[in-house]
DNA sequence: TCTGGGGTCCTAGGACCC
DNA sequence: TCTGGGGTCCTAGGACCC
């Protein structure tokens, strides 16, 4: 088979590129989305306030250390989540074939549309104009082989670069790239690759270092060999579907009062209900986590018979799944989870079997196994198997 | 300096069933 | 007495990403 051509589309400091859409007063300033509590850090920051050293995931009394005139807006998720959602839509008037990959980000695979472009970079740079003129967004676009290669692409210019990354180029262009660079890299196998000598994402593709790398980090080594040397072989997903929701809060101080986290966990499963309850979503693993003062987390699960999004019974389980767990440490942070999910809508939607859910499986089982995998909620299975039962 | 919030996927052990 | 093989589900924990 011919290869593939897979854009990467990533949106420039989304969430503060949104906020210059709402206000065009903030354009040019240093501007991070943030919370606005002391414990708070730095969701986006805009590229004059990265001109400071402020990046996301900071501390906001560390970032406004840095950069005193600072202007922090308090972030506004569902004017985000509406843009978002034009951005896809803008999108699918070019190709059906596009994967999401996060609320300002998405992979499409153009192998065909290209074609009839003269100049297949043009393509890129129409796409990239018109998403600007039209919505108002910048962004950057990497174009590659595969996944791997287009979303490495897309780091290598911003904001609205637009990079082509060939297999035969990556030598040149990626394995200079220091291992803090690759993507699936974070920071627990960063300091164990260097620890033996491993620094750059050439050393990654090295074969002197295959069988080091695959006894450090088994499968995932392997993941980010085959990566390093451009052959992911990862294919695009189409119909993605939510797996968990969640809701959780920092608290102000550290707490140990049971009372008091009775009442946030109450107002956690209540905001987490409604949530579910208008996206039409139950489910029927129940979850909390809790971060202690120390910065130990714990994350407790429980199944139950039905599903649901009944705010009562979210509050009941997580109270339970809390006081089994007590251990008298002061709680930083609460959250309760749904998972097991199933949607009506969603599940009704993917019923739709194609030819690619039947393809590259073997039998009949494992074509079940696939869709049983895709489809929250419900469990297929064959006559025979039934019997047996 | 002092560390958010919302997700995904993978692994592994134990219980239980045929 | 001492001993299977295969499978699913549940729970906990962890790495990573935006």
């Amino acid at each position: 088979m011919a290869g593939r051509v897979i854009f990467h589309i990533d949106l420039n400091s989304f969430f503060a590129s949104a906020e210059i859409l709402k206000n065009s007063a903030l354009e040019g300033l240093p501007v991070v989305v943030a919370g606005l509590h002391r414990r708070s850090v730095v969701s986006t920051a805009s590229y004059e306030a990265r001109a400071y050293g402020v990046h996301s995931a900071m501390p906001l009394l560390i970032a406004q250390e840095k950069c005193p005139q600072l202007v922090v807006v308090k972030g506004d998720y569902s004017w985000y989540e509406e843009l978002s959602e034009r951005f896809f839509q803008f999108m699918r008037q070019f190709s059906p074939y596009i994967e999401p990959a996060s609320i300002d980000e998405c992979y499409m695979d153009v192998t065909e549309p290209i074609l009839r472009y003269k100049r297949p970079l043009d393509f890129a740079w129409m796409i990239q104009q018109r998403l600007y003129e039209e919505i108002g967004l910048p962004c950057s676009i990497g174009v590659g082989p595969n996944k791997f290669l287009a979303k490495m692409a897309s780091d290598m210019r911003k904001p609205m670069g637009i990079t082509v990354l060939r297999k035969h180029e990556i030598s040149r262009k990626l394995w200079p790239l220091p291992i803090s660079e690759m993507w699936g890299i974070g920071k627990k196998s960063q300091p164990i690759l260097k620890e033996h000598g491993i620094h750059t994402i050439c050393d990654l593709a090295d074969e002197k270092n295959e069988s080091l790398i695959l006894t450090l980090l088994g499968k995932h080594g392997y993941t980010y060999i085959q990566n390093a040397r451009g052959n992911d072989t990862n294919k695009l997903t189409y119909n993605t579907t939510v797996q968990s929701i969640s809701q959780g809060t920092t608290l102000d101080r550290d707490v140990e009062d049971y009372d008091e986290i009775k009442t946030v966990l109450r107002r956690l499963a209540l905001s987490l209900s409604q949530r579910a309850k208008n996206e039409d979503i139950k489910g029927s693993l129940i979850s909390i986590s809790i971060r202690y003062f120390d910065f130990t987390n714990a994350v407790r699960s429980i199944t139950i018979q039905d599903y649901t999004s009944d705010a009562s019974v979210l509050f009941e389980h997580a109270l339970l799944l809390y006081d089994r767990n007590q251990n008298g440490k002061a709680v930083r942070h609460l959250g309760i989870g749904l998972g097991s999910l199933f949607s009506k809508t969603h599940s009704i939607d993917q019923m739709k079997l194609s030819l690619d859910d039947v393809k590259g499986h073997e039998s009949i089982d494992q074509v079940l196994d696939h869709l049983n995998k895709q489809i929250p909620g419900i469990h297929l299975t064959t006559a025979a198997k039934l019997k047996k039962q």
